[in-house]
DNA sequence: GATGAATGAGCTTTCATTCAT
DNA sequence: AATGAATGAAAGCTCATTCAT
């Protein structure tokens, strides 16, 4: 339920730094990350239009205008939350490594789609706010997410490529079959990690059955 | 970008008809149309939340009482919308028919796949809504997209289950897959219809794909 | 329930009166009587903020266009109910005739209140308007209202005078006392009727204890 | 004009009060006090319903948002006065002792007369309400102040009933008679609070004179 | 005369953000 | 740095009244 500690976190102390503004930032940055471990519990309960910045405030047991004090608004503390699943998400998605003595690709995709599951599973309150809520929220959180999809998309449509290339993908649209690829997973994800609840997912046959549906296809054979 | 004429739109006129409130009638839901119609430009443009009752009668160039004499309030007209976008992707989407004699189950599914594109094709702004804002917005929409979608899901699952039955479909978790094909058709519309504008979609090539995509999977051979 | 006929009600017809201007004069009046006993209905029942024009319209079966053919506005027929209603009353009270061979003082006083609760007993539903609404609607409305009230008062202090010129009344201060008077009479009215509903007031014992306890107050002897 | 501080304002401080929070809660306080004030002088002068929110933020020179800060809405922060001014009442409002050794019955009736009219004298912006505009708001309001003239009412008919036992008041209806009592004190109240305006009123003159009427009625001997 | 759809001023209330302490 | 009272723009909605048919 927790967000993890991420690098963006901490912000970095220009000025000469003594022990006092070396300790004053430490504190700073753990009541941050309190604000923001209590801003994902309520945005993903509450979801972000009904959540109000007195939720955020009441959970993170601070005083309204020390909300203000770490964040500009509450547009922007749910752009840093999205923005740190974001780079969870990329750092879990790889593309194929096609040269020789490389692993097997359908092993390497099998991590790559593993990998990803098992980040947002682990984020799973990150990760509802993420599949219910980011879209249509404003400009900019828009842009972020699209950006987001799109550099996924054409992470897969790239690796899709070189396997045509190589004569181990057929032959078809790769920015159609992208999307599908990608919608596969995404509807998968809203299915186990929303309608599921809380029951912990099946990593392994999830990936496996994601894998062979886009492998191999529905057909006998 | 303007909502089709929906047999649902006339409210059946259940007293005694005579010409004047049947030209009254007329009138009225005519002017209810061009509220929706404005309302869906608005809607699709601005987004739900952007989307102030000011903006929607300014659209549709009626007084602030007029648009409440039509809709009991923004989310209604909202909930309207979404229900007969909802209603028109039922009536295109079908179970495949396995008795002896139907169709061939892979012309049915091509039949099924294209019907629900041009629907939505043909519904662009509304389409845009139901892929960018219909989700947590309240309790009651989300259960009406919700209740949606898990029909669908139902339907592809119950066709895999039959498939399987007949030995056309290989084993496989029904239920993953069924949200993989769920999610394929939902990326690529995202895709298509919110990403490329206004471009018009070759729903013959992306029909065929999806389904080529969703039977044979990615492997040659 | 329903208001009674009064002469104020038909509008003189000033212009040239044939047989079919006059019908549709005495079509017009039944019209406007029907609106009023609506009006009058709706008010006692709603109170005067909380019925909407539409309650009015809707219980005489009119159209609200209807309505403003017949009274200026929502104030003006709750002004003109309570015109009505306040005629009926200055009808049924009448001063002391203290000149030789009239009938007695206290048989004068007991007719008087009499008269007076009878007419109100039989207009229920406007004299709870009178009790319950008629205060801090609006500028003229009070005017009117105070006025009555204010009539009344002076009635009883000229009568009161004129009873202490007499003899029959000792000494006291003649608008102090008056207020009293006027003042019992209104409470025990409010008790009865708005309290205790439909039930039927037995008018000869409560006038009889009015006019006692009014007479020889509470002491014994 | 200025409404009396009332025990009741000042909320109990159930946390732990060091300097700080004392303080601040007493400013709390005193705010909430200048709305109440505000409210009560814009109340009795425009009466409740031509009272807006604005008005009364313009009166206290506060935000709106400050008012909502303060009061759950409108009718509250009037129920509140009312509540206030009803607490006054009744605390002013005893019933007859009849015990041996007490103050004479007519002194005692005496001091309890004067202590309404003077708590109403007192509270002449407040009393302006309750006379003029407190009947017919809403369901809550109208419940609060009948419960309250039901219960001076019942004390004064429970007064009579022990007169009578003692064999000091003649027989008569005592729900009749009480409400003649009540309403002979409400109606000289508003004779003299409302329509006289700002004139002081002589209090003993008038408490004397009611009780002389209600003891002695109007008759000479 | 009758209709009722249309009007729009005006209301109460919410809540993200500011700023004096 | 921390606080939380204060702010006020902005929203959704109501309803007495008008007016074209």
């Amino acid at each position: 339920m927790t967000r993890d500690a991420v690098p963006g976190d901490v912000e970095v102390e220009v000025e000469v730094t003594d022990g006092r503004t070396r300790r004053a930032s430490a504190i700073r940055e753990q009541r941050r990350g309190l604000i923001l471990d209590a801003a994902v519990r309520v945005f993903s309960a509450l979801g972000y239009h009904q959540t109000r910045v007195a939720d955020i405030i009441e959970e993170a047991g601070i005083a309204r205008g020390t909300f203000y004090l770490y964040f500009e608004s509450k547009n922007a503390i749910f752009l840093e939350l999205l923005g740190d699943l974001l780079t969870h998400l990329r750092d879990s998605v790889r593309g194929v490594d096609t040269t020789a003595g490389a692993a097997p690709v359908t092993a390497q995709l099998f991590a790559s789609v593993r990998g990803l599951l098992q980040t947002l599973a682990s984020n799973r309150a990150l990760t509802t706010i993420l599949i219910r809520e980011a879209v249509g929220l404003d400009e900019e959180t828009d842009k972020m997410l699209m950006g987001f999809y799109e550099s996924l998309h054409d992470l897969i449509a790239e690796s899709l490529e070189r396997g045509q290339q190589m004569g181990v993908i057929r032959p078809l649209d790769v920015n159609i079959v992208a999307s599908c690829i990608l919608g596969s997973i995404k509807q998968v994800l809203e299915r186990e990690l929303v309608l599921k609840g809380d029951e912990p997912m099946d990593l392994d046959r999830v990936a496996g059955e994601i894998l062979a549906y886009n492998a191999r296809g529905l057909m006998v054979g």
